[in-house]
DNA sequence: ATTGGATAGTAAAACGTTTTACTTATTAAC
DNA sequence: GTTAATAAGTAAAACGTTTTACTATCCAAT
């Protein structure tokens, strides 16, 4: 079964092309179409199931109701749910999303907009890595509407939703300092990206406020790529090694692992050790005893993300950038 | 900037739009152009930074090396994962994925199957819901390549990939029992689909191949779609009506619910009452005591997937239909 | 009875490729 | 020295839309 085109059914309904494709695209009217014609081509289009080939449409109109949207991760829980959030937002106003992962390996994500660009998708919503500057600058220069989320890259003049990241971790390391914790780790990785920097620069200030020397020892920066065995590994050694009686991980997916590890040793988390995690997860409510989180409001930050990106792909100048910063919040367990 | 057309390259090298063309799709020695000629595209090619416009490739060669991938939520770790592994995989062939969830609704998963064949995507993965019959039926007559995932439609004709969900559940009660366990609770949902329909049909033969009587009070049906608080209020209520010593939850979502409830009240998980959930979990490695589960092999169902509609698109006849099954394994913890 | 503005509609170009069928020049074979 | 095959390359159609610029008719106003 041949698929139709306009054109059957300009044929079909004895009209040209021209008027069909004003009919469907709602200009009918502007364009004095008969009411007659409206209702004989629409009754055609609907009996026979015709859809316009986006493809086509896309080649002509240089646009694709497409938003590409780039993060770090798909299987991380911060991200399939802020992903589908925003598919969910922008799926109502006839928006679709299509997602990729980058797994912060700069090549890939460079491949990536490079498909999203010769797809032409309409916008970007990236999480970004450090290496992506020109190429991001480049869609910018292009007049693609770009959003980037959860880590901005210092030096690049553009639209950015996240949470206080530095403020969240410095109240995280105050409410540890309040309990009367003296020796307080940070447990983080090396990716060099600004929402990992704060995090690290709001635990040395808490520090530095409480006047808490910073000692290097209690940090513990572990690769990003490496397999979970090595980071637990490097855990393993962090926990037997150095003396602590807090610890602060700074994602979630290196606090499970953290937790595993701890579930092996003697160590009471809750008692001995006090336990928070950035981001929340499931785990850490359901864990004995229950995992502090730092919360970010998902929502809200999608919410803002596609507020920010449909403003601009309605509106024809370019407008000013907008960064958008949500508190995080504590969730005390 | 305006972005490089095929006929740029043409005037810029001397040559024929055609001649690009060819030398682009690898044909140039086949349709014998000069390799001096060859060279010298090639060179501006690559100085120019020219990417092929894929939009007008797919228009006018009707494919487009995306997939579709159709899941039932992208931010349950049993897709994700899988999503995950199957972008992986795919990408290593030169193919894109696009994704979205139909977040088990039969409208939207209609209309993301109209997408998908809008926008011409070459093959179709799938995790069906009741009510796709006909579409998909529409995808093959098309001689599109459709491969079903977790769970398959019954009367319907093609590639499906699984799990061996009745062994699996078969299983996990036999090793309830084993354990002298007798009052042997389901949760499950309400979903009709094959895969989730063959988790009370293991049930119920175990109970029945070790003379143990059923009863329907144990079991649980939740409504697929309904808020987590309501589906917790009929879990609190089973709990506390009927007296049970083991309790198999039929989804990794429905067991994490369950947990949660569990948590509230004095029952002692592991002493006073076994758990098993279906898909694995971190939440079920780090909760005290460990939780088994029943964890189908992910890796593997994601390359069979793979394999199956790779070799599907290279083939330019229709193959034969295939269904692999892999068992599951349960994780005793 | 001419002008001018609606009204109703259409022809054809354009978007950027791929591919078929064609041309022209060169070489090989007899 | 003709013929046939090969080498090297190209013109133009086609994919399915959108959109610009155009035509033709009708009516109202002068």
């Amino acid at each position: 079964m041949k698929t139709l085109s306009i054109k059957d059914i300009a044929v079909e309904a004895g009209v040209s092309i021209t008027t069909v494709s004003f009919i469907i695209n709602g200009k009918a009217r502007d364009k004095s179409i008969s009411e007659a014609v409206i209702k004989k081509v629409e009754k055609i289009i609907a009996e026979s199931g015709y859809k316009p080939n986006q493809i086509a449409r896309s080649l002509r109109t240089g646009n694709s109701n497409i938003i590409g949207l780039i993060i770090e991760d798909i299987s991380n829980s911060f991200f399939s749910r802020i992903a589908r959030l925003i598919e969910d937002k922008a799926y109502k106003k006839g928006y679709k999303i299509i997602y990729s992962s980058t797994e912060n390996n700069v090549e890939k994500a460079k491949e990536l907009i490079n498909m999203f660009k010769s797809r032409k998708v309409d916008g970007y919503i990236i999480s970004p890595i450090k290496g992506l500057e020109e190429d991001i600058q480049q869609l910018l220069a292009d007049g693609k509407p770009v959003i980037l989320f959860d880590r901005s890259l210092p030096g690049l003049e553009t639209n950015y939703v996240g949470a206080d990241h530095f403020k969240a971790t410095y109240e995280s390391i105050e409410s540890f300092i309040k309990q009367g914790k003296k020796k307080i780790s940070l447990v983080t990785t090396d990716i060099d990206v600004e929402q990992i920097t704060a995090r690290l620069d709001g635990y040395k200030k808490a520090l530095e406020d409480h006047d808490i020397v910073y000692d290097e020892n209690l940090v513990l920066k572990v690769h990003f790529n490496q397999e979970e065995n090595e980071t637990k590994a490097q855990m393993e050694e962090l926990f037997r090694t150095v003396e602590t009686d807090a610890v602060l991980f700074a994602t979630n997916y290196l606090a499970i692992s953290g937790l595993k590890v701890l579930k092996q040793t003697n160590v009471k988390v809750g008692k001995n050790l006090s336990v928070i995690a950035y981001d929340d997860h499931e785990v850490f409510e359901l864990h004995t005893p229950g995992i502090s989180a730092v919360q970010q409001p998902l929502e809200e930050i999608a919410e803002a993300i596609i507020q920010l990106i449909l403003r601009q792909l309605s509106s024809k100048t370019k407008l000013d950038n907008e960064q958008i910063v949500f508190p995080a919040k504590i969730i005390q367990r």
